[in-house]
DNA sequence: CGAAACGTTGACCGTTTTCAATTACAGTGG
DNA sequence: CCACTGTAATTGAAAACGGTCAACGTTTCG
């Protein structure tokens, strides 16, 4: 992972800004107009969409690593809201600078647009992997997915906690799937590493 | 919707093939040389990923209007396996072609990455969507995300069967759970679309 | 006209969620 | 250096909810 916001690279150093958000802090609002695309550096920033009946619908949460409102760069205005859930960092990526990088280099469009086309591919199969209604199913498949080598071993680079959002269980089921899988022998547990197990 | 595969008119209409897949027939295999992008016409593809222990994971499953493989066009070989679940049209986009296209002008490149980030949006949100348990709050949460007008009122243009896999419930909880949202006057059904109610 | 797909509802079962309680640490400030 | 607080990791038990099976009327379409 974490490549995930390469094309930052494309804005000069200089033009990015850093803004630090404590709890509860709003990044930008609905209806504000979209003058940058973010990327969080730390912490977490919710966005939430507003509808016409009062109500509202959370669209993403961006954690770390990950950036958000791209689509921000082909619009007017924000669709959504983004506030810090927790004190959070963010780089701020100006619409201008990034649409103009863009624009005049095919390569740096084509960069973007593959990083763009790997999350695409990331997020197609988180959504199939909620498909699984099996818990033990579901974490295994989610497990097969990260492992690398031979035997198949995952390194885990956040708290179980932090992963059952992603997976889609409470993290007392994903607790208590991996020790049954893990009694059944279908892998083992160690230090911050998961190792699947043959069969 | 579904302008989703804008960027297929970039490339030139008499290097674009047709090819109509029977049912469990294969349109690539993982490893084959990565040699074109798709778009789903008509049925449905089924991807899926093999790995090193034997076993596979689904990782997207393409309905019409949908797009696939676009990772294709920065790999060497393809990273799925992608067999028709039932008898399907694509359109095949050569990926030197579409490259081509890509890397000659900026604005084309804009265009397909502006694609790209529009889908990675909707992907957000579904999964965002799946993240909440109850099923009436999940269908609510559905159909406000797509309703349109004062008052709400969401077009169904397709089978609550389909629908029903988008919003990961099983089609009968669907139908339960508007019938009984109905009871409660949160929304009212007509043909062919639901009216959202005040309260 | 008949087969398939769609829409609908009831009932039961199984799983996951939720609530609760406990242990283990890591970091903080006195 | 040590209580003290907060997060992570576990496990148990009970409740709730959605899944699945079944049965049936309806619409669609070849």
């Amino acid at each position: 992972m974490r490549d995930t916001a390469a094309w930052v690279g494309l804005v000069a150093p200089g033009r990015l800004t850093r803004r630090r958000l404590s709890a509860g802090e709003a990044l930008f609002h609905q209806g504000d107009p979209a003058t940058a695309v973010y990327v969080v550096d730390s912490g977490r920033i919710r966005l939430v969409r507003h509808l016409e009946d009062g109500t509202s619908v959370a669209v993403h949460a961006a954690a770390a690593g990950e950036s958000c409102a791209e689509a921000a760069l082909w619009a007017e205005a924000y669709h959504c809201d983004a506030v810090a859930e927790a004190p959070s960092e963010v780089t701020v990526v100006p619409k201008a600078d990034l649409l103009a990088a863009l624009g005049a280099d095919p390569g740096a469009a084509l960069d973007f647009a593959r990083a763009l086309a790997g999350q695409v591919r990331d997020l197609r199969a988180r959504l199939e992997l909620r498909n699984i209604r099996s818990a033990p199913e579901r974490v295994l498949a989610w497990l097969r997915l990260r492992a690398r080598g031979t035997p198949a071993v995952v390194a885990l680079d956040r708290p179980w906690t932090e992963i059952s959002a992603e997976i889609g269980l409470a993290r007392e089921v994903i607790y208590r799937t991996l020790a049954k899988l893990e009694r059944d022998g279908r892998l083992r547990r160690e230090e911050g590493r998961i190792t699947l197990t043959g069969n």
